[in-house]
DNA sequence: GCCAGAGATGGTAGCGCTGTCATAGTATGT
DNA sequence: ACATACTATGACAGCGCTACCATCTCTGGC
């Protein structure tokens, strides 16, 4: 590892071909080395490599893409930093990209279809060999720009509408559903509801739609609700359960739009004195993990947050090209009992 | 916007010279339209841009780069996105960013400085207009590789050390100080303290090493810890809160490691009936949403976590050329009384 | 001894775009 | 009327690399 310091700084950039004079060999030998790719004899590796690391040499991918027609970049767009959901699906998706080669190229759209047009279409310039995006909602120029460029598609969080290429996710409609089934069945009669602003996240309003759904089979309702109007946070969910049970308390369970809402919920009985299912029950969505570490375990449902970005990853590195059908896959949910409700 | 259907699909990419040849100009005319770049006559600009939309032309940006020699990438490596403050690191970095026009390309180190390496390598082939790195532990192979990039190289979140480059961020040392200074104002004399491994967390052990030297200069000490090995989370705080106060029950205040931790140790003290402050007092550190809106807000120190990367881009885009000197910018910190300490 | 086939290497032509320099045409001032 | 400046456009080379197609060795099989 230690050279005798040759060559002060060379800004102007060490090229391929720098390093096969220097090497004796040609261009394309270094080349071939560098991508480990076709035959090499062991002493031309050596004495290329030797080379290459006398000089610093570091390849320029940007010339490399340009001749292979193909990139090792992956368009990653999400809708939000803030909302904890969003890194966590970041995390699996650059697991599995890590592993295998690809590098990805970050958008945050903060939930405007227009500013997501704008990154597809800056994204789309730097010819990735995929695209990872939240959600289905595009306009119509996005949707274009995607269907064309021919790569792999995932659509990941959802799987309640067709997508474009693949869906990875899991029906949130049907979790509302069955989170409804589940309070019914412990008793619960007078349902309060807490929730954020659905302009933006569409699936809280799946979700909300589902557990009405289930409430009316069980010839229940949605009594009162509030909702702010803005994204979700612990504040909001605290504040406004305590809006909620202040106007209608003889509502006997709240359910909120996400386990962010809810902790905040579970934050104002504590400081209320209210008793935790006993006097009001409390249910989120996506089981994460501060609501589990809570006094009393939160009842909610854990959303495979990691498993939908690792996965969305996983099939397009499976199968590189498009099929002709979409491909859909659920990763599934399940009821976390927990304490609260 | 609406489009008579022209060519179904073409695979193969249309280029600058099929948008050219389509308007009946030079390819150099289009590029600039496209750039927006240089004079063009109104009637030219409308002919092309109708031609442009007509094929759906996407740029190459791959091409564009390498012959303008100079990207619009930036790379971006944080050592974690399962520690929420990264996350919102992230966020400052991607809202900077996207204001000017920049892409950022994302690394995940897992605090593990070989791979660091390896993704300042693969970023680096990218020709990154400038780079983004959290923290100061590199190896030697990964700062020489920065150095000699040229290119503006921001180290965030910590001041405690001289930088390539650019440090943007605060000195933790000195938060400990202030918190170890601000606890024994207020009377706390038995300190515990509850923290995760440092090894992968440097500067958890500043603000501790800060925090100790702080109760040396008042005859004080930690008189008892629990350190957990791994990573913080809430559960651990709550767990060794539990320890800890099992074992010395005579302690005033823990003092934790972050926010994460010191949540845990509030939920411990609900769940134990520990009256918090009184019974003990509970300090935390980064000013997490989560920790001012439990029943009693936390005390603990806000760290500009959003502002660093923010801060950081800002400065690279307001010089981006590498200056003699290194700098060094201080986002500050301050101490959140709350009411848990 | 000769040829098929593999192993190792090289020459060349771009990939799609932009920097540079050149060329007209049009205004402006005196 | 003519230098001066600016506007609008184009020709061309080449960014640094890799795909493609040679070109040479060597083997071993018969």
């Amino acid at each position: 590892m230690r050279e005798k310091r040759r060559l002060p700084d060379r800004r102007p950039g060490i090229t391929l071909a720098e390093v096969a004079r220097l090497a004796g060999v040609s261009e394309i030998t270094v080349s071939r080395i560098v991508r480990n790719k076709g035959p090499i004899a062991e002493p031309t590796r050596e004495k290329v490599m030797a080379a290459i690391r006398a000089v610093g040499y570091v390849p320029n991918r940007i010339a490399g893409s340009l001749a292979s027609a193909g990139s090792n970049l992956m368009g990653v767009i999400i809708p939000s930093l803030s909302n904890i959901v969003f890194p966590e699906v970041l995390r699996g998706v650059n697991a599995a990209l890590a592993e295998s080669g690809f590098q990805p190229v970050v958008g945050v759209t903060n939930y405007d279809i227009e500013m997501e047009e704008s990154l597809v279409r800056s994204l789309l310039a730097w010819k990735p060999a995929a695209m990872i995006i939240a959600g289905f909602d595009h306009t119509p120029a996005t949707r274009r720009m995607l269907e064309q460029s021919g790569i792999r598609i995932a659509e990941l969080m959802d799987i309640d509408q067709t997508p474009i290429d693949i869906a990875v996710g899991m029906s949130h409609f049907r979790a509302g559903y069955d989170s409804g089934k589940y309070l019914v069945e412990q008793g619960y009669r007078r349902f309060g509801y807490v929730g954020h602003d659905w302009s933006a996240d569409r699936r809280a309003k799946l979700r909300h739609d589902g557990l009405a759904k289930a409430l009316g089979e069980a010839g229940l309702s949605i009594i009162d609700q509030a909702i702010v109007d803005g994204p979700s946070s612990t504040f909001a969910g605290r504040a406004l359960l305590a809006d909620l049970v202040g106007r209608s308390p003889h509502i006997d369970v709240a359910v909120f739009s996400n386990d962010d809402m809810a902790v905040g919920g579970v934050f104002h009985c504590i400081a209320a004195n209210l008793r935790v299912k006993q006097d009001i029950g409390i249910f989120g969505f996506n089981g994460l993990d501060i609501g589990q570490s809570l006094p009393v375990p939160l009842s909610t449902i854990r959303s495979n947050r990691y498993l939908i970005g690792r996965t969305g990853v996983e099939e397009i590195i499976k199968s590189p090209e498009r099929g002709s059908a979409p491909v859909i896959i659920d990763t599934g949910y399940e009821i976390i009992a927990g304490g609260t409700a």
